[in-house]
DNA sequence: GCTTGACCTTCCCATCATGGTAAGGCGGAG
DNA sequence: CTCCGCCTTACCATGATGGGAAGGTCAAGC
């Protein structure tokens, strides 16, 4: 549409379909409309046919969820950032805490997952593997007793 | 470890209501009902009034099925776990193969989620976290660069 | 006996983020 | 005008678990 020679597009431009914003952002259409019947998102325009329309901005805030998710934030957690990537008056306290946090909820998990695998491969350190039925990982199992 | 075989009651005795079944092996009544309804472990016995009833064999295959839960293995591995204890003619190789393929998917997720902890420490060590609205963390997450 | 409270039964709904699919409308290219 | 690809809404599924409602059952106490 209105493309100028003097821009160099840093997401393309312009109005938007769904489509575009999903390949543009990375998230999936269905993922938009999921977080826009949920009120993470404003409502998108509409064109006469009733399909959504993009700005820059929006493709720009998509982006923003699609980074957080990588980075593991849940769909709460990003509500609160979005807010506060909104709000000029924020603190990076509030924004440094909620990293923090998170990492940490991150930490606690990856503890929890070395040791069941830690126990694993103590358990299969032990077992031969070869065609005997004799195997220490079921008999861990099987008794209560394990580590 | 090694534990004589001639113990007295390994498990308390007799039938057993899905509540005793329940504290005898970790499982709550509610995972009991839905695992029977999902063919996990074979349909209860019932009592005249539709009570059901737990062997201490059906209570040991329960504790079984918790501790491999708190392995971390699916229900869907539990299954072939269960049908390989079962069978005396298993290989050791297949229970061992098993542990080892879940271990690597542990293995995988904690190496995912280290790389989200990295990032966010990393990004959280640039942030002041003070009053003022400058923010590395939220520059990050805005900008589709940062990694 | 009758009440009470703890336990049992089934059935439905919620979580969390995402995907699949169906049924139908719209838009531009041939 | 037709066709394909994209759009729309709406419902269902995932995986393991919990919550709760509505109602039946059992054992103990009075």
């Amino acid at each position: 549409m209105t493309r100028r020679a003097d821009r160099p597009v840093p997401v393309p431009s312009g109005p938007h379909t769904i489509g575009e914003a999903s390949a543009a952002s990375g998230v999936s259409a269905k993922m938009i409309r999921h977080y826009e019947a949920m009120g993470l998102i404003p409502a998108a325009a509409r064109t006469d046919s009733n399909y959504r329309l993009y700005a820059n901005a929006d493709v720009h805030r998509l982006r923003f969820i699609k980074r957080a998710r990588l980075l593991g934030f849940s769909m709460k957690q990003i509500e609160v950032l979005l807010g506060l990537w909104a709000d000029p008056g924020r603190s990076s306290r509030e924004v440094k805490t909620l990293a923090l946090a998170h990492a940490d909820e991150l930490e606690a998990r990856i503890r929890e997952m070395a040791a069941m695998r830690d126990t694993l491969l103590d358990l299969a350190r032990n077992c031969r593997g070869d065609s005997r039925p004799d195997c220490p990982i079921l008999a861990d199992l099987a008794q209560p007793g394990g580590a």
